[in-house]
DNA sequence: AACACGCCCTGCGCGC
DNA sequence: TGCGCGCAGGGCGTGT
């Protein structure tokens, strides 16, 4: 699914075509998505006009000229795209928003693990599901000495902690595998165990990965596509994420994959240590 | 209190 | 071909 660059990249793509555009009308296919949809949503929404389009962590929030913000997450195969008038409704399409030029703002999830409320937009601070997130990965509070501290006494590996959305958020199962790679950190050291100067490249790392990833417009294994339905390139990128048995474009050795914590991790033996 | 793990759900690829 | 199994980018809630 969607980890923090491929938000970014539909973020993106939102805000240079709906801001400033009005909801005329709001429909859901289905009571529930992840949760149960409020059946308000249509009132909170509908003659609204988008007029700030913003990130938190994997959360897109579209904020209404009414006061109300929309919170959308992708889950692991959210797709969040513009459509034309004539535009068909699709098998997995659970919520529709017609806008002001006729085209549609089409929320289409296979596996439902995505998530869709309308909140107070003075209020999403405090949300329950937003409240407890961490830092943003690419602004200058994160940084080594925050990442040091919030890692010195954790007694798990240093790939959850990148994952811990309570310490730095977006941060999914691809670009922690290859942020780790980048910093030659095997995935399973303890993250007390971590040496300054690796805390350090590991920073730099992963806000140089999700970056580049950015600019490649995300990561498309297989669910994800922009706005506009296309498709992210940093797949092509890729170090070791679904690399397995394949060489190490640094050193040639075969790329390893294991199971942490019930996700799946890639490294090269030989150069993560 | 801090972790690890199950689970929500659909679809796909693989092995038999 | 067909079926069943395992697995997938997330993250909350529960149990230890």
């Amino acid at each position: 699914m969607p980890e923090l660059a491929e938000v970014e990249t539909v973020k993106r793509y939102l805000e240079k075509h709906i801001l400033d555009t009005k909801i005329i009308k709001f429909k859901k296919f289905r009571d529930n998505l992840r949760y149960v949809l409020d059946s308000n949503l249509a009132e909170k929404i509908e003659k609204s006009k988008i007029i700030n389009l913003r990130r938190r962590a994997k959360y897109l929030l579209l904020d209404l000229c009414n006061e109300n913000s929309i919170i959308v997450h992708l889950g692991m195969s959210g797709r969040f795209t513009i459509q034309e008038s004539n535009y068909l409704k699709q098998k997995h399409d659970h919520i529709v928003m017609w806008l002001q030029d006729e085209k549609q703002l089409v929320l289409n999830d296979t596996r439902r693990f995505g998530m869709f409320y309308c909140v107070s937009t003075n209020t999403i601070d405090t949300e329950p599901f937003i409240k407890h997130l961490g830092l943003e990965p690419l602004g200058k509070e994160f940084n080594f000495t925050y990442l040091k501290d919030k890692i010195k006494d954790k007694n798990k590996t240093i790939k959850n902690c990148i994952m811990d959305n309570s310490i730095v958020v977006g941060v999914g199962n691809i670009y922690a595998t290859e942020s780790l790679f980048a910093a030659k950190i095997h995935p399973k050291r303890s993250a007390a165990s971590l040496k300054d100067n690796e805390i350090s490249i590991l920073v730099d790392k992963i806000k140089i990965i999700l970056q580049k990833a950015i600019i490649a417009g995300g990561t498309t294994l297989r669910d994800f596509v922009s706005g506009d339905n296309t498709p992210g390139y940093f797949k092509q990128e890729l170090a070791v994420y679904g690399r397995a048995q394949e060489p190490c474009n640094v050193c040639s050795s075969n790329i390893e994959s294991i199971n942490q914590s019930g996700r799946r991790s890639f490294f090269c033996p030989n150069c993560q240590i």
